[in-house]
DNA sequence: GCCCGGTGTCAGAATCTCTTTACACCCCCG
DNA sequence: CGGGGGTGTAAAGAGATTCTGACACCGGGC
């Protein structure tokens, strides 16, 4: 993922899969290494389900890559990791992504 | 506004007012020059007190900046101006920054 | 006086996000 | 067989945002 522009809706979804503490302090945990689900619980000091959640939404915005790793033995173990980002927004580049939002008119522009 | 690091907190709330497909429309709008705030509910389409809450969330995110002008007739228009910004965001910087966040402790290191 | 165009706010509904509790299933070990 | 450690999800509650409608006030012009 690179610092590309992208459309107004990833826009929206990248900005709000960052607009959490959580999220980011997953994001803190998982810049220094893989680590699996439950592990990542504990260090976080929260339950599964709730990570769960966190991690999707992360997950949908390409911030972290999930992998279920299925030992011989059969015991399944899901490793995340996080994906290495960069992202360059200034005004211009917001009014730019702002006329592929999809949902509504652009909003004409100054006719009068 | 530089694209200097900010708190953990002050990155998520700027996060969390760019996470909006209205507020980003808001910004385009507002780019190509200030206007007033009955005029921008006119372009954008929506009703003023809809309007006036994304400004404030804008407006407290240090992207816009809202100026009452009283004209001398005693006539008073509100004018918002885009504030120019910058940000540059990657994973490292997203780390360091939820070191900084409050509210929880920062979630002990690898101890094992 | 009445209408029109402004600013500003409040209450309530609708909606979405976040969070917890509880459950289902799998595997190995004592 | 009864834990203990995993992965998943469903359901329901709590909380925060978003959105709408109605109101109050001000000034100007017909």
């Amino acid at each position: 993922m690179s610092g590309t522009l992208r459309t107004g809706d990833e826009l929206v979804s990248l900005m709000a899969a960052l607009a959490s503490p959580h999220r980011l302090r997953i994001l803190a945990a998982l810049s220094q290494g893989r680590t699996y689900v439950s592990e990542l619980a504990r260090r976080l000091q929260m339950n599964r389900p709730l990570l769960y959640m966190h991690l999707q939404k992360l997950e949908a915005a390409n911030l972290v890559t999930g992998e279920l790793v299925t030992a011989p033995d059969g015991s399944s173990v899901k490793y995340f990791q996080a994906t290495p980002f960069t992202v360059s927004l200034d005004l211009a580049a917001v009014a730019l992504a702002a006329q592929t939002l999809t949902g509504a008119e652009p909003a004409r522009e100054q006719e009068k």
